[in-house]
DNA sequence: GTACCGTTTGGAAACGTTTCCAATCTCAAC
DNA sequence: GTTGAGATTGGAAACGTTTCCAAACGGTAC
């Protein structure tokens, strides 16, 4: 019932009758060969249901026809979709993914990569915690292997499937503004190995200092924190000044939502919520969600686009930033009598929890 | 600037003065060598950057060390967080992961197959539209591979991580049962290319008969009605005299509820809705949801278990379908006043859309 | 000094391809 | 019947490993 021994170009030559060199242009098409010896071949091969040996092709042509990509998670929708809009490109072209995931983890990161260079992959796409530190990633460079970025502003001359998270966070702060608001706060998790969420903040405290708003208060979460709302809730009462907040992705801020109701406040008459990412279940809900609307699978195409083009020698063009857009909801509003006795404005953030690391210069 | 030579085990070989083979002990630390040359080949392979080739280590060994896995698509979590559970197994074991999406396609599916099979690799993790059909799948069990499917009842001698979800949907009849209701219906998307949601509506069924309900209406939506409120709307507008829908996911139901507000129906008041797969969200829903929660991570998980276990020549055991657990929320309650006008049990369903596929005999 | 045993060592084959190149074949023109 | 051009063909090398096996070596016991 075994019957292990996968059946080789050899054995296709064998039966046609033919020598290897044969055998192997009339599978591929890669030269000349009689009428006749082509079908004997071309028999033999659906005959013994002959299929070519990746690793021969790999190691005879230095090519291994796949392409290696990294992202932080695929619990999180945003890379998962990124790496579906990825598959779509790639499908059809020969190249197959393959995958690897660093869970946020900086040193497993570059791990990660290390791993998928000795697959000898032909490419790679990549979202990290820190690109521009990553040794494995300049080794990549320094093999002129092609590198696409994700999610990154572009680093390093290496081109990046991105949006302007600094511009789009902005957009954020002049709807606060518009609207009224002065005291405000920035949510995050993971502030440390995002700059996503890095770039966030500094285009929302820059817009905000130039409205004239207070300084918004920086808030980062712990896992444990995000997912549990009662906890979340204790850190929303200490901003208990604060009219509208920000939060880095829309999980977040349906998080934020829940644990505001168990404290009693009301959205978005006493707190509006704004999120980030534009999951479309922000959209069906009974309070709809305001956010920041992007296309993750439109960057994981564009990432996968820009690769090909570089595997032909086409030289990586830097792709502008993909469009965003903001999405109004029922979650904004002006700010509500929570605060409207206290018409005088206080020192603010009344604390700020933590702040890792440096800012993007604005 | 272009240090395109990759350096191999003979590079090392030279500079450390001795056989390649020898190298290659040292490297691999498989067999005999003096404290002396081991120190040597160490070094040049450490001064040359040196690493292996996965080619000619895949194409010697006949392992590729690569495991492919084919799910409908990475755009739904369910599956994407399935992948995540599968990478954390295999992350460390020295496998790597090929991926590849069907996009619910039962063509593109087997094509897949044959695809990741002509890339060698040492395992396959499946999810796909006909398990028991594939030509592809049938072609690896041939060829002794491997393979280890997920969110598939177990068939053809294949194990399976999955739940029940037969009898999960029998729990849903009984809750809305239990409740009062006579009249339901079950929403699904893909009903002919998922076996999961006839599985699930074949289990509602038969429970709902056994239980005295009347037989629940069963539409299949496209994917443009399942993303278009309005237009679900009109199609819960026909299910007039239903008082409670079992969604065949969350995203679903989420949807429904939406639909529901747009024709003026309340939920859970004029309308109970209960979903299934049991994404987070759900839980931090001004109306939480009630649904069948199940654990997609740790599917993936115990898929790449079994498959571990399978590539080191222990016989698959078939475990045993994994738990879930029935959430109850806020979108279940008693049926309300609008059909307490009619006490009359009439012909129902008024209208079953479609049913393409023989459902699973309960 | 010789014989023997155990430890290290490296040459060479094999894995499945592709491709270079020389050999063979076909056929027309002389 | 030769010759040469052009079309086919197949042997062999190369890709980077691992591993078999025989050779070389180091030391001990006689």
């Amino acid at each position: 019932m075994s019957q292990k021994a996968k059946t080789t170009i050899k054995d296709v030559a064998r039966r046609a009758g033919c020598g290897i060199a044969t055998a192997s242009r009339v599978l591929n098409n890669s030269g000349p060969a009689s009428a006749d010896v082509r079908k004997r071949v071309e028999k033999a091969a659906s005959d013994l249901g002959f299929s070519f040996s990746a690793a021969g092709r790999a190691l005879q042509s230095r090519r291994s026809m796949t392409v290696g990509c990294l992202v932080p998670s695929l619990a999180n929708p945003v890379f998962a979709e990124a790496v579906q809009g990825i598959q779509e490109v790639l499908s059809g072209t020969g190249y197959q993914l393959l995958i690897s995931c660093s869970n946020y983890d900086g040193a497993a990161d570059n791990q990660a990569i290390e791993t998928l260079l000795a697959k000898d992959v032909d490419g790679l796409i990549v979202t990290m915690v820190a690109p521009d530190r990553s040794a494995a990633l300049r080794l990549a460079k320094a093999r002129n292997l092609p590198v696409s970025l994700m999610f990154h502003d572009p680093i390093d001359g290496l081109p990046s499937a991105h949006v302007d998270n600094f511009e789009a966070a902005r957009d954020v702060a002049r709807q606060f503004a518009a609207l009224g608001h002065q005291r405000t706060a920035f949510l995050s998790l993971r502030f440390a190995s995002s700059d996503r969420s890095r770039n966030r903040y500094a285009g929302f405290h820059a817009e905000c200092r130039a409205l004239g708003l207070c300084d918004p208060a920086l808030i980062e979460l712990t896992e444990a924190e995000a997912h549990t709302p009662e906890k979340l809730a204790q850190i929303l009462a200490q901003l208990d000044r604060a009219t509208a907040i920000f939060a880095s992705n829309d999980f977040l801020a349906i998080a934020v939502q829940k644990a505001a109701r168990l404290i009693g406040w009301r959205v978005p008459d006493d707190l509006s919520v704004v999120g980030f990412d534009g999951i479309e279940i922000g959209r069906l809900l009974d309070v709809p969600l305001a956010t920041i609307e992007t296309a993750p699978e439109a960057m994981g195409r564009q990432a996968a686009e820009t690769l090909l083009k570089m595997t032909q020698g086409i030289a990586a063009p830097q792709t502008p930033p993909l469009p965003y857009h903001f999405r109004t909801g029922a979650t904004l509003a002006r700010p509500g009598p929570k605060i409207h006795d206290d018409d005088q404005v206080a020192p603010w953030p009344p604390s700020v929890l933590s702040l890792k690391t440096d800012l993007k210069q604005g």
